[in-house]
DNA sequence: GGGGTTGGTTCAATGAACGAACCGATGCTG
DNA sequence: CAGCATCGGTTCGTTCATTGAACCAACCCC
């Protein structure tokens, strides 16, 4: 999006936000952020995004303040994209955009959401129904349902297969 | 978006979601829908969208189910873009995208929602807190903040000034 | 020194968005 | 009835974004 950023002829928070997440493949790598997906190569892989716009896309997102670039190891020096609040204040949105799409669009249910707490499967607002409390990211248990592609290809989304936290990050399996 | 459809290798609803409403101008659309806009002119004066993107966005709305295209008078023939049970189910979605908008990159309050029934200000999910019932798209009161231009240019703008229910037809002032 | 990995940048081709012009059907005015 | 306005588009040349392939620099290990 963002031909001209033409959207600032609006007066509305809904545009403000498009203007920053609303460009093609934004949320999706924001998804990936919150599933704990970090390195530049990983979101390459899971997404099948051309190099050039996930560049542009992580740069964006960083100077946005949605993710910090954090070295994590010097020799060879690699830095990952960690998720910050801004981000984290993103998952209703994207939970309920998943939700509308499953609902409205998708044969099986895909993935599960639920309170590691208690086991419960989350509610619309992410809420826990037995716990009567929203649940924090952190404590969002995400599970493969039955429509999930049991043996996908790349290594990002066999290591997303096991039930795992929202925001822990995403360790590959070196073949 | 939509270079190729690409992100029918993503095996996610919320990819799903994003290939029907993630294009540019498709949730401005959606939120000027949810606000009672239903003209083509109305939606063009006040998205400053192009006219043969507006078409486009509109043709994609209705062949998805999410507006419904209507005959509101013969002679001259005229039809209006009505939301359907589709585009009310992103009113969630929607709302948390304004509100995350709001919080992180806006400086003013520019609208408020209420429930009509009570007037109390919707919580993050829509719901009401007084009442503690989510409240149905039809119940909410939309009002003008402070922030909002008292005196915008185009009588769409001008329309939404006052406090009006979300799905309520608009109606312009004809001068 | 050779080969591999990571995290990019560059570039030509393609596709989408933009904005201005045009158009058909109809109604309104004089 | 002629002339002009409105609504809801379509057409088209220009500009901008995305794509995918190639290239590259830094570093590691053998």
């Amino acid at each position: 999006m963002a031909l001209g950023k033409d959207y600032v002829t609006q007066e509305c928070s809904i545009a403000r936000a498009l203007e920053i997440v609303g460009e093609r493949w934004t949320l999706l790598v924001i998804r990936d952020a919150l599933y704990g997906v970090r390195r530049y190569k990983d979101f390459l892989v899971h997404l099948g995004i051309p190099r050039a716009v996930l560049a542009d896309r992580l740069h964006t997102l960083t100077a946005a303040g949605i993710l910090e670039k954090r070295r994590y190891q010097e020799s060879p020096p690699r830095d990952e994209y960690v998720v910050t609040a801004r981000a984290i204040a993103l998952w209703p949105t994207v939970r309920s955009l998943g939700l509308w799409g499953r609902e409205h669009f998708s044969a099986a249910q895909l993935r599960y959401f639920r309170h590691a707490d208690c086991g419960t499967e989350l509610g619309p607002y992410g809420e826990c129904p037995a716990c009567a409390t929203v649940v924090p990211v952190e404590d969002v248990l995400m599970e493969p349902g039955p429509g999930l592609d049991p043996d996908p290809a790349d290594p990002v989304s066999r290591a997303l297969l096991k039930p795992r936290r929202l925001l822990q990050p995403v360790l590959v399996d070196q073949v």
